[in-house]
DNA sequence: GCTAGTATGCACCTTTTGGTAAGTACCAGG
DNA sequence: CCTGGTACTTACCAAAAGGTGCATACTAGC
C-alpha cells in the first residue's frame, strides 16, 4: 500500500539508502568521482544489473551525478551531488557506530541464519 | 551465501535497523519503555506477526530489552538497552536529515512507483 | 458457554528484491 | 574475424521480506 508518508525522518533516509549496494556506492563515491567499471571493481562482487540499477535510483534521488563523456569507448563518471554530500555527512555517525560494533553485529547476523534450521523434521 | 563481512560500518548498521518497522520501533522506544499493545497502537498499521518478529530480532541484536511481568493477562514491556541507546544516538543525524528532506524524499519515492496509494475501487 | 483482550505462534501466500546469463553498440589489437 | 573491454539493457528466476488470518493460554464480563 506504500503509504508514502514517513512518521520519522529515519524512514525517509532509509528509503534512500535502503538498497543492498547503496551504502557501498556512497562509501566509494564519498572520496571522489569514479568511473563505472572502476566502481564495480571496487565493490567487487556486484553484478552489472544491480550496480546500474542502484546507481540509477541514487541518480533519480539526486544523490549521485552521472557524467557521460560521450566517448567511444564509453566513459561515464559517477560522483556525489551536493545533496548526496549532505546525506553522506548525516551518515557518518551511523557508519562510525557500525564500524565500532562491527564484530558484534557480524556475530549477530551469522546467528540469525546459520543454515536451514526451520525445515520440517 | 552472503558473507557476513561488512566493508564499511554502514552495512553493519543497516543490517540491524534494516527491517520495515525497526526504525519506527526505535523511534517509539527512544522516549520510554512501552507495552506491546501500546507500541502496536502507536505504530498503527502493523500486524502482530511483523511487530513481534521485528521486536524479537531487535531483542536478539541486543537493541531492545523485553520485560515480561509474568502476569495474567500477559503484560510485557519493551525498552531500549544501553547498546540500543548508542545506536539511537548514532541515528539522530540521519533522522534529522530525513526530517529535513522528508518532503523531497516523499516525492522521489512516489515517482519510483507511479501507483501511488492503492485504493479499493 | 460465548466473546473480548492480553502477547505471541504458526501456516500459507504475495510482493519485493536480488541474482544470473545473455545481448547491445562500438572500437582496438591480434 | 574473433576476442576483449567499455557501459548498459533485458528476460527470466530464486530467495527473502512482508502480510493475512487463525490458534493458543488465561481471565473477566455478559
Amino acid at each position: 500500500m506504500t503509504t508514502s508518508n514517513f512518521v520519522c525522518g529515519l524512514d525517509a533516509s532509509l528509503a534512500v539508502i535502503g538498497g543492498k549496494w547503496k551504502p557501498l556506492i556512497l562509501f566509494h563515491l564519498a572520496y571522489e568521482a569514479r568511473r563505472y567499471g572502476d566502481l564495480r571493481r571496487a565493490i567487487g562482487n556486484v553484478s552489472d544489473k544491480m550496480l546500474i540499477q542502484q546507481l540509477k535510483e541514487l541518480e533519480a534521488d539526486g544523490i549521485v551525478a552521472r557524467h557521460d563523456f560521450k566517448e567511444i569507448p564509453p566513459r561515464v563518471e559517477y560522483s556525489l551531488t551536493s545533496f548526496g554530500q549532505t546525506l553522506a555527512e548525516a551518515l557518518k555517525p551511523l557508519c562510525a557506530w557500525g564500524t565500532e560494533h562491527m564484530s558484534a553485529v557480524e556475530k549477530l547476523m551469522s546467528r540469525r541464519e546459520p543454515f536451514g534450521s526451520k525445515k520440517i523434521a
